[in-house]
DNA sequence: GGGCTTGCGCTTACACCGTAAGCTTGCTGC
DNA sequence: GCAGCAAGCTTACGGTGTAAGCGCAAGCCC
C-alpha cells in the first residue's frame, strides 16, 4: 500500500525527543561538546535546525535531557552485597559512563532541573546506604565525598595533559626546557619517575583513591 | 604640557595583556561564563573587540591567561608544618579562590597548556609532600586524591540546586510533588533532615571530606 | 630634522550560532 | 470532504570569534 509505504517512510524519518537527544550524544561523543550545534544536529537528522525546536524547548533543555540519558546509563548500586561493594560498582560505573561521553562530566551535576534518571540514581545510592544502616547525616557524608571525587577525578583524568607515556613527550614543548632547567623539580621527578614510564595510565589512580576513601568512611561509619 | 597629557591620557587607556585578563575574570566573575565575548570586554575597556587581539592571540589563549591569573591567587602549601596542616590550608585555599571565581572550575584542570603559576602551584605541592618524606608514588597517590575531591566537590557544590535552605522550596517545583509521592523516599528524606534545617550549607560538608581523606593518606602513609 | 619602521588601535567582513515568527503540507477525526 | 493540527520548512535577527587590512603616532637611524 502507498499509505502505508509512505507512513513507514515517514516512520523511519519521524523526528522525536528521544531520536534527537541520542544524535546529540553521539555528536557530542565523537565531535565534543563544542562542535553540537543545533544546525549541524539537523543535518544529522536529516531536517533542518528550527525542526527540532518542536520536540525540544531550547538547547538547555536539550542538554537536560542528554544528561539523563547519559544517568540512565549508570548501573544503579546493586542490591543485594554489602554497602561497600554496591558503592565501588557504582563509582567505577559512574566513572565508565563519563568516560564514554566525556562532554558530560560538567554538565551531570549542573543542570538545574535534574530529569527522572538523575532522581533515580541519587535516590537508589542514599537508599542503598541507608538500608546498610546508614544515619542520614552519615549517607549524606559519604554521599558528598564519593560523588566529589568521583566528578573530581574523572574531570581531572579526561582534561589532563599526561594520561598516557606517549602523551608527555607531545604536551611537553616549552615546558620540558624549564623542566631541564630545574624550575620544576618535583615534577620533572614525577614525570619521570612516573609518566614516562611504560604502562603508566593515569586512570589506574582511581580505584587507590576510592579504597582509601571507602576505607575512610567504613572507619567513621563503624567509629 | 600638552604631549605629556597625551601620553598620560594614552597610559591610562593603554591596553595590556595583564589588563585584559584582570577585565575578562572580572566580567565572568559577575556575569558568569557565558557572558564573557570579546566584544563586551573591549566595551569594558573603551576598545573595539579587535584590539584585545594585540595583546592576546585568541580567546582560547586569553582563558589560559585567565586560569594562570587565578592559579596565583591559591596560597601554596605553608612551609614549617607537618605536611597534613600544609594540604589542609591549600585545599581551603584552592576551594576559596573557585568559590570566588566559579567559572574557572571546569577550566583549572583543562587547559593543555599550563602557565607558570599552575606549574609553580603544582611543584610546590608536590614538594611539600615530597620533603615531608612522601615517596614519589605516595605523593602522587595523596595529589590525585586531593585534587579529586576538591574539584569535584566545589563543582558539585556551585552547581547544587540546593545549597542553602531557602534554594530548596525554589527548586523544587514540579519535583517536590512527586517527593510527596513517595517516587523518591530517601531523596526526600534527605531534605526534610537535612537540606531544610535552618543553618544548613552544604559547604560545610567539605572539610569533612577533607579530613576523612587525610586520615586515610595518613594511614597509608604511615602504614 | 626627515624619513622609515613598527606597534597598536580601528573598520570591515565572514561564517557560524541560537531561536522568534510565520508559512506549508499532509494526516486525522468528524 | 473538510477543519484543525502537528510537524516540517523558510526567513530573519542579533549575537559570536576572528581574518584582513587601514591609519596614525612614537621611536629610531642617518
Amino acid at each position: 500500500m502507498a499509505t502505508q509505504a509512505k507512513r513507514a517512510a515517514k516512520r523511519r524519518a519521524a523526528l522525536s525527543r528521544e531520536r534527537i537527544l541520542r544524535a546529540a550524544i553521539s555528536l557530542a561523543d565523537r565531535g565534543g561538546f563544542e562542535s553540537l550545534s543545533m544546525r549541524k544536529l539537523g543535518d544529522k537528522l536529516g531536517v533542518e535546525a528550527m525542526s527540532l525546536y518542536n520536540h525540544v524547548r531550547n538547547k538547555e533543555d536539550m542538554l537536560d535531557g542528554m544528561v539523563d540519558v547519559v544517568f540512565s546509563e549508570i548501573d544503579l548500586p546493586p542490591g543485594g552485597v554489602d554497602w561497600r561493594s554496591a558503592m565501588r560498582q557504582r563509582a567505577i560505573s559512574v566513572r565508565q559512563v563519563l568516560t564514554r561521553h566525556p562532554w558530560a562530566n560538567g554538565l551531570m551535576e549542573s543542570r538545574t532541573t535534574p530529569g527522572a534518571a538523575n532522581l533515580r540514581h541519587h535516590d537508589a545510592v542514599l537508599g542503598s546506604l541507608r538500608s546498610a544502616g546508614f544515619s542520614v547525616d552519615m549517607a549524606a557524608h559519604a554521599y558528598s565525598i564519593l560523588d566529589g571525587y568521583i566528578y573530581g577525578f574523572t574531570l581531572t583524568e579526561l582534561t589532563l595533559p599526561f594520561r598516557k607515556p606517549g602523551d608527555v613527550a607531545r604536551v611537553a614543548g616549552n615546558i620540558m626546557e624549564r623542566f631541564r632547567a630545574g624550575e620544576y623539580p618535583h615534577l620533572a621527578e614525577m614525570a619521570v619517575d612516573r609518566a614516562m614510564k611504560p604502562g603508566y595510565d593515569y586512570g589506574d589512580e582511581f580505584e587507590y583513591g576510592l579504597d582509601l576513601i571507602l576505607d575512610g568512611i567504613e572507619r567513621a561509619y563503624a567509629h
